[in-house]
RNA sequence: UCCCCGGUAGCUCAAUCGGCAGAGCGGGUGGCUGUUAACCACUAGGUUGGCGGUUCGAGUCCGUCCCGGGGAGCCA
């Protein structure tokens, strides 16, 4: 294969690359023809959002015989002198000296145009979608967001590890779980097999599920090596149809040994601060397309995330505020209930308009593991809130009482003989410690304005939908 | 799972009170031009999501199913 270099590169340091001569490989978004001498051919190699422009003269029968046949989504590579362009709208483009066509599409049946589509239909083209200006700008600052996360948590100390996939606990207070099972549904066991037990015949001779979670975990490597974290596909089966749930998405879930909750949250806020912070220093041009056409307060929002300290208020504090705050809710507002949509919604777009962190949620509505507070009724926790989002994060410092845990674990009815290795953390060397989780999509939803968590993943899965 | 809205050409959409199914883009053909969502002319393209019903007549009204979107619950 030919050299090539990536077009971003050349964008990058156009006056360097004036009079050289470059091979570029990429897919063709459109083309224009002066029938009279040339063809203006753009193209893009998802290196970046903006398209470099070919100038094809046509008078010469070995471009020109390439040249007819190109159509949007062909896979070229050119060869060529870069040149100041005379034209409005680029500075610079590529004279052809050569063009090879490697992959022809039939602009008949090619379903993208040179026009909007709706997100529904790209959906369903989930192949091709990519290709288009939105859905890769998605991409390469999904790219960036994740690289952010290793480099925040490796720069701060933390190890990267690997939580399984596979779990065989399924009350992890998380949701409804996907079992995992060599079992054939169509022809299971027969009945009255020896031990009457139909797993003792299953791969892992039990029930076993794909995980909601790796915090339980993360837990034993923070009690192990410090700081962890996780970053890995996690599955929920709930049976919700929403434009902020996936049943397959990406968690983020560190875990600090000798962390406690106000550890916790200036751990969250500086972590959330530094990757919007990388996106906004290394996507502008990606981001300035979302800011113009998906939403246009997005540089805002961004802008002020980095800028401003969250605000942190009590559970309780938070559920006087919006009792006093004259807002009619279609639910009410009353301490020991969860907060709706549209109560988190008024704390951080109207009320403080930034991020909010609240703390200290009742216990009854709070899982097992989060810390009890000395008022015995609130626990450890922390949700964040953003703008457009919603919840963010939702973390906690963790009980590491053994008593108090086991009494957790009584009253959530959560079985402790399940959990023995979980318990066994508070019974050797338990030490006070913290982490919470971060759903990654969210983090590209709120960092791209986009309304639907299925556009923000390359592949959605949701009740339904396995496609691709 | 619940509530609301929608499904019309390849795509994005229109069609008044129930009365001949349309436009733009895309495709094809021809023309024009250092073009920029190029432009101009011509042209092909439809079981109006499926099934059933009301009616002289249904894209339009009724029932039902399927699919999609928005909102809610649950959560990240």
């Amino acid at each position: 294969m030919e050299k090539a270099i990536r077009i971003d590169q050349i964008f990058k340091n156009e006056t360097a690359h004036l009079e050289k001569e470059v091979t570029i490989q990429g897919w063709v978004r459109t083309r224009r023809d002066s029938k009279a001498g040339i063809s203006f051919i753009e193209v893009n190699d998802g290196s970046c959002l903006r398209n470099l422009q070919v100038i094809a003269d046509r008078s010469r029968p070995e471009l020109e015989s390439v040249v007819e046949r190109l159509a949007t989504g062909c896979a070229v590579q050119v060869q060529g002198v870069v040149q100041a362009s005379p034209g409005k709208g680029q500075s610079i483009e590529v004279h052809a000296e050569r063009i090879d066509l490697f992959g022809w599409a039939d602009p008949a049946v090619y379903p993208l145009q040179k026009k909007r589509h709706s997100f529904e239909f790209l959906r369903t083209i989930g192949h091709l979608r990519p290709r288009t200006n939105t859905l890769g700008a998605v991409a390469r600052i999904r790219n960036r967001l994740s690289f952010a996360v290793h480099q925040f948590f490796q720069k701060e100390g933390f190890f990267y590890v690997h939580t399984p996939i596979i779990t065989s606990s399924d009350c992890e207070g998380a949701g409804e779980v996907f079992r995992v099972t060599t079992l054939d549904p169509a022809a299971p066991p027969a009945p009255g097999n020896p031990d009457g037990n139909v797993y003792s015949q299953d791969f892992f001779e039990k029930p076993a599920y794909l995980t909601v979670s790796g915090q339980l975990q993360a837990e034993i490597y923070a009690l192990a090596l410090g700081k962890v974290y996780t970053f890995g596909p996690t599955f929920r089966a709930e049976n919700s149809n929403t434009s902020r749930h996936l049943a397959e998405f990406w968690m983020i879930e560190p875990e600090m040994a000798f962390y406690d909750l106000q550890d916790n949250l200036e751990l969250a806020q500086s972590f959330i601060k530094y990757v919007i912070s990388a996106v906004l220093d290394d996507c502008q041009e990606d981001l300035n397309l979302f800011a113009r056409f998906v939403e246009p307060t997005l540089m805002e929002t961004l802008e002020t995330l980095v800028r401003e300290t969250f605000q942190v208020i009590t559970y309780t504090e938070a559920v006087e505020i919006l009792k006093k705050s004259g807002e009619s809710f279609d639910y009410p507002v009353e301490w020991g209930t969860d907060l709706q949509s549209e109560h988190e919604r008024y704390l951080t777009e109207k009320k403080f308009r930034k991020p909010v962190a609240i703390i200290d949620f009742p216990r009854a509505i709070k899982p097992f593991y989060m810390r009890v507070n000395d008022d015995e009724k609130t626990v450890a926790a922390v949700d964040v809130l953003v703008p457009r989002v919603g919840e963010i994060i939702g973390g906690s410092q963790r009980e590491e009482r053994l008593d108090v845990l086991l009494k957790q674990m009584e009253i959530k009815a959560v079985p402790a003989e399940e959990y023995q290795w979980y318990v066994d953390l508070r019974r050797f060397g338990s030490a006070p410690h913290s982490g919470f989780g971060l759903g990654l999509e969210r983090l590209v939803q709120f960092t791209t304005g986009l309304g639907n968590i299925r556009e923000v993943i390359p592949f959605p899965r949701t009740p339904g939908h396995a496609d691709f």
